[in-house]
DNA sequence: CATGCTTGGATAGTGACACTACCTAACAAG
DNA sequence: CTTGTTAGGTAGTGTCACTATCCAAGCATG
């Protein structure tokens, strides 16, 4: 197909698909001549995933391609390609050095993953981006007075763990390994979304129920 | 305290803070003399809470401006206080129109809210921004081709009910109203990184679980 | 009281980001 | 042959959250 129907069949306009192919986010097509190319449903299916983890997702473009390029990559081993996939993603800003609710902060989390038992064999200087989210996290949350120990965090932990279980579960299903990258990226990435607005749904459902 | 001294305790810039102040997002102080100002403890506490929103929350700043207003405007009820806290926040894009996976997500969520006994009293024109992205987002997940069916969303929806009780127990916890609806903003938005991060890191451990 | 630093207030600039618009030469289709 | 489309490139747009610079009016210090 050629650009006008990827971008019909895909809803993004032709504009934006350009600007992907300079990202290095789509493969370019295949040359037809001096001014054509022709995409395949490959190229289709691709776009949507980009498309979706960008607009849905809010995943930068940048790291879109980072993440998709390393689902490709035959030569990292399976566990690293799921890895790979989730490690680039999201960061907020690190913990800021050494004020008194980021030391606090830093304890908490360490308690709470031996607490979960979750090994997280690292330095202090090699944390993965979500662990340094999750301290910067509770350092803010500790700074502005509220409780954010160990015993507060540990159900959070614990439906966590749950909800990992069931996510792989859906990511065995899948036959192919490349299809179990693919999705476990759209599990991670994507059900964010879907979990934080059913969490702000039953807020305002349990706050009706109280408070009305 | 001067703003120098407001800069130094809250380790957000003189210059960042002139631009809160001119955005409405800090009352201005008590005028000294035509070049000094007096800000306070509640100076304080506000813009470390303005500035957890924005930096950990990703609260847009005129979302913030918002959202802290509403919880001090008198003039409504507590229930509508804490809602509107939180009804201006996150809004991903609306689902898109007519695609047969919009409508797929649609009549999902609809069966979902009411297999959860999530009575949602409003029309399709008037759903909160939560309930829109949520439809977008499992629309993007079925136009992917991945199960996002009742089955898949009722278990997470459960636990987003979980969440809701312990979070709003936390809230209760607060005596003044004012402190109920800032807990409040404060749970809803900051835990959210948290959430998403311990599910990051419950990935990771599950993954290396089963594939290592 | 002279000097130099700080402040509040205003305006303009920056850098990142995700597009979006426009242009051109080379085709393709009727 | 005319009309339209395409790839490819460059430049512009709008938003956002700051950040830098100026200025005149203090305040503080010797």
């Amino acid at each position: 197909m050629r650009l006008a129907e990827l971008s019909e069949r895909s809803g993004v306009p032709t504009a934006t698909i350009k600007y992907y192919l300079r990202e290095g986010l789509l493969q370019p097509g295949r040359r037809v001549s001096a001014t054509q190319s022709e995409y395949g449903e490959d190229h289709l299916r691709r776009l949507r995933l980009a498309r979706a983890l960008i607009q849905i997702g809010k995943v930068p473009v940048a790291t879109a391609r980072e993440v998709i390029s390393a689902a490709e990559d035959e030569s990292l081993d399976h566990h690293e390609r799921l890895g790979a996939a989730t490690l680039a993603l999201p960061l907020g800003p690190g913990p800021a050095g050494d004020d008194p609710a980021a030391d606090a902060a830093r304890r908490s989390v360490t308690e709470l993953l031996r607490r979960l038992g979750w090994p997280c064999e690292c330095g202090p200087d090699e944390l993965s981006p979500a662990h340094r989210t999750l301290i910067a996290a509770v350092a803010a949350i500790v700074r502005l007075g509220y409780p954010c120990d160990v015993e507060q965090l540990l159900p959070y932990g614990r439906l966590a763990e749950r909800l990992a279980v069931s996510d792989l579960d859906l990511v065995e299903r899948e036959e192919t390994r490349a299809g179990q990258i693919e999705a476990a990226v759209v599990l991670t990435v994507l059900y964010e979304p879907v979990l934080l607005s059913l969490r702000r749904l039953a807020h305002a459902e349990e706050s009706a129920r109280r408070f009305l």
